[in-house]
DNA sequence: GGCCAGGTGTAAA
DNA sequence: TTTACACATGGC
């Protein structure tokens, strides 16, 4: 009889194969920052290597406060490089301002948000937000990404929704470490792009 | 040159 | 509720 894997199983798998990063923290650039809600928007259909230009663009301009003095055109320019900018641009000041105008700061946005007001906000979907959620305000949401299902996958395990993908993973571990989730999903999510590019 | 990348919104069936 | 398509640059 086949025993299906669960999120367990396949988390201690990854951990067993000595993926190359030290501080998981440090896995998603300047996490806790306002420049993870720039950096979900930008890798949207995207590679990282073309976000870390739009962001090295934006060098200055990665805070809330100096973000919203940006003017569209400006800002399309400087993302160019990480595509979709007639887009991005105009939902990513939208957004930037309606955090200002609701929560103040990004401080308070940490705080306070949640996910079904991210996921009013145009341009952010499931993944979107659940990335601003976990690496931007560390809180306990699992991310469910393309590497994630392709991983899946080869484990024989598909679903139609992304909150069907997202409850998979999500159950197994919250019941084996009932504390720190927040890092163990962290660590769980960068462990799968880790060994996506490793084996790709 | 073709295909895909740390998706989302919209329109149409 | 599901499916199809546009959006755009850069790497392989």
């Amino acid at each position: 009889m086949l025993q299906e894997k669960t999120s367990l199983d396949i988390y201690n798998y990854l951990i067993n194969q000595d993926l190359l990063f030290t501080d998981e923290l440090l896995w998603w650039p300047n996490s806790g920052t306002f420049e993870v809600v720039i950096g979900a928007l930008l890798t949207q259909n995207t590679t990282w290597k073309n976000v870390e230009k739009s962001l090295s663009n934006l060098d200055g301009f990665l805070t809330l406060d100096s973000f919203i003095t940006l003017d569209e055109q400006r800002l399309k320019d400087m993302i160019k490089p990480s595509g979709f900018y007639n887009q991005k641009a105009p939902r990513l000041l939208a957004l930037a301002n309606n955090i200002h105008q609701e929560f103040i700061s990004f401080d308070v946005f940490k705080d306070k948000v949640s996910r079904q007001w991210l996921l009013n906000q145009k341009g952010v979907g499931e993944e979107t937000a659940d990335s601003i959620l976990c690496y931007g305000c560390f809180r306990d949401e699992m991310v469910v990404d393309t590497y994630t299902k392709r991983l899946l996958k080869k484990f024989g395990i598909e679903f139609k929704k992304y909150q069907d993908y997202k409850t998979f993973l999500d159950i197994g571990v919250r019941d084996h470490f009932k504390k720190n989730l927040n890092m163990i999903f962290i660590r769980y999510h960068a462990m799968i792009v880790e060994y996506n590019k490793l084996n790709s």
